[in-house]
DNA sequence: CTGAAAGCGCTTACAG
DNA sequence: CTGAAAGCGCTTACAG
């Protein structure tokens, strides 16, 4: 079933199918009604992979994340692929795991599938050259989360340090002191600390002691462990965990030790998760709009594929704190140990 | 960049270039040696979409999934994409919503797209004919999680019977009695309802009570509000949820009513979360092999796409028991309520 | 407005 | 073993 049978049972040249379907010239009106109607019967969808090759033009976007298990980039997935979906295209999905290699492959292979462009969540560290060279050969490219120092692409991202100064400014204007940080060492890591030490000066309180920021791993098994040591040393009053994974570290923590949340320690944590509610502890979260970010990113991309962008653009997406019981403002939860 | 410019500084016709990138047919060592340098000067990538226009074969897989913010799902998708990826192909990733009209629309475009085969999560219903009309075109096709009646397809599945039998006879050897179980109505929560009632009958207490076998929905609000008018009413010894979203909305119920567990009730659920031992109940859990269902359907999907397979398959793998502190056998977990 | 023809970047019979 | 040529299913100048 190709376009050759269309024009045959519509008596016209494939041409003037293939003008009907992308109405990009006029077509009479009486072959365009047998053109459509010969589609109508015989169900006939366009071949996207000859119309690319020919059109060089595309409707597929691909999008490289960081870590599929991450809730945070399932959100962001699914904005992508509805906004995708509203504009015909579909996306091919990678994910890096936080490797620099597989993000080299996975832009290569989207390349050579002549994606329209790329939405991509870059690794940590290492591919710094890659993106410069998309950018180089003007391919279209939108970055998430993260941007790259010294290059300047078009990127969506949400105001990191703002919710980590809005978290800790609640926990300050709580009436805790003795707030410790944990931070991942990734660059969302480092904004965030800053809006955590910014806000305890803003507050008056100077700059928060060293001892209580700490490095966490991005992982949960890794901020368990910094949170478990940190815990059994001394008590802070509250505790700031700077991304979802370290969150449920530190939760864990917290139901190990016995630690009662918030009579003993107040919890706030960036990222929502899903279910937070059902969690051992219900934290007060920073919330990113991780399905807007995704819906944003294929405008930006767009824009950027139809040659409607000039310099890149950064967008910062505005958070919001998700008040929960884990800092007694609301209503409290206490949390026993295991029997 | 295209074949072209390879065959000419390698001094050779791009019938050779393709041969030696191919290898498909003998080329001398002295041609194979200049075609492979000068590939590699140049970084040259073979166009996918043209050579899929030509040889009428694809690197692309389409994964139809459910319902992507569902943790089971995401581990399938994870362990489609790594097997994919370990025999250098991709996939287009679709999400349905569980929408049948989606699903349809999906399925259109992915074939348009030219993929070399399709692995689909059916929706719950209205979409048999697609099915079949994939069959009937003999196109490459593996479902998963779901059989279609009437339809004999290559599957991936769970043993859903044996898990939610384990499951319950679990409960019962550890002496729980009035056991209720909350049952999703699609086909999965069917097979888990039969279970669920054979355990009783292989332990000699005869068919559990009707008014202890719900109908949940497969949403966490809607699992909420039945468990919380059951557990008002007359709490059972014990309860199975036969889904994730299902146990979520359960333990909301249990939280709100400040309802102790292992003590006053014991949980088992269909379906393991990551993270379930940061959630509020650290539940019992039946694992399904989930990341294995999505390598084993790339294997059935490629041994389809190479002609290597006769009649259709159905793989069912078994899962298993992850104790945890909801039923009281290993360790006790007291939850209490807000205050 | 319409059709015949060229061509996107490949692969693969067909000759030699 | 190697190359010239045909052709995958489209789109789009080019004529008319």
């Amino acid at each position: 079933m190709t376009i050759q049978d269309v024009a045959q049972r519509a008596n016209v040249s494939i041409a003037t199918v293939s003008r009907v379907l992308n109405d990009n010239q006029r077509v009479a009106g009486e072959l365009r009604e047998r053109v459509l109607m010969a589609t109508d019967q015989l169900g006939y969808k366009p071949d996207r992979v000859a119309r690319r090759l020919r059109a060089q033009k595309s409707e597929v976007i691909g999008l490289i994340v960081a870590d599929i298990q991450n809730p945070h980039f399932v959100s962001v997935i699914q904005g992508v692929q509805d906004a995708a979906y509203d504009h015909g295209m579909n996306i091919i999905l990678c994910d890096t795991n936080e490797a620099p290699s597989r993000l080299a492959e996975n832009i290569q292979v989207l390349r050579a599938e002549s994606v329209a462009g790329l939405i991509i969540v870059p690794t940590p560290s290492g591919n710094i050259d890659l993106l410069q060279e998309l950018q180089e050969d003007h391919f279209p490219l939108v970055v998430l989360d993260r941007t790259i120092e010294g290059l300047a692409l078009d990127t969506v991202m949400s105001d990191n340090f703002q919710g980590a100064y809005d978290a800790v400014q609640h926990l300050i204007n709580l009436g805790y002191r003795r707030i410790a940080g944990i931070f991942p060492n990734v660059q969302t890591g480092i904004e965030r600390r800053n809006g955590f030490i910014q806000a305890h000066l803003d507050a008056g309180l100077g700059k928060p002691s060293p001892s209580l920021i700490l490095n966490g791993s991005y992982r949960v098994q890794g901020s368990y462990e910094v949170a478990y040591q940190l815990f059994s040393e001394r008590l802070p009053e509250a505790v700031f965990t700077a991304t979802n994974f370290v969150t449920l570290g530190v939760i864990r923590a917290i139901r190990e030790l016995g630690i009662l949340v918030p009579n003993d320690l107040a919890l706030v944590g960036f990222d929502d998760l899903p279910w937070a509610d059902e969690l051992f502890i219900p934290y007060t979260a920073v919330a990113q709009p991780t399905y807007e970010i995704g819906t944003q990113a294929v405008q930006l991309l767009l824009e950027r594929i139809n040659g409607m962008a000039e310099a890149p653009r950064l967008v910062k997406l505005p958070v919001r704190l998700v008040v929960r019981a884990s800092c007694g403002s609301k209503q409290r939860t206490i949390s026993t140990p295991n029997l």
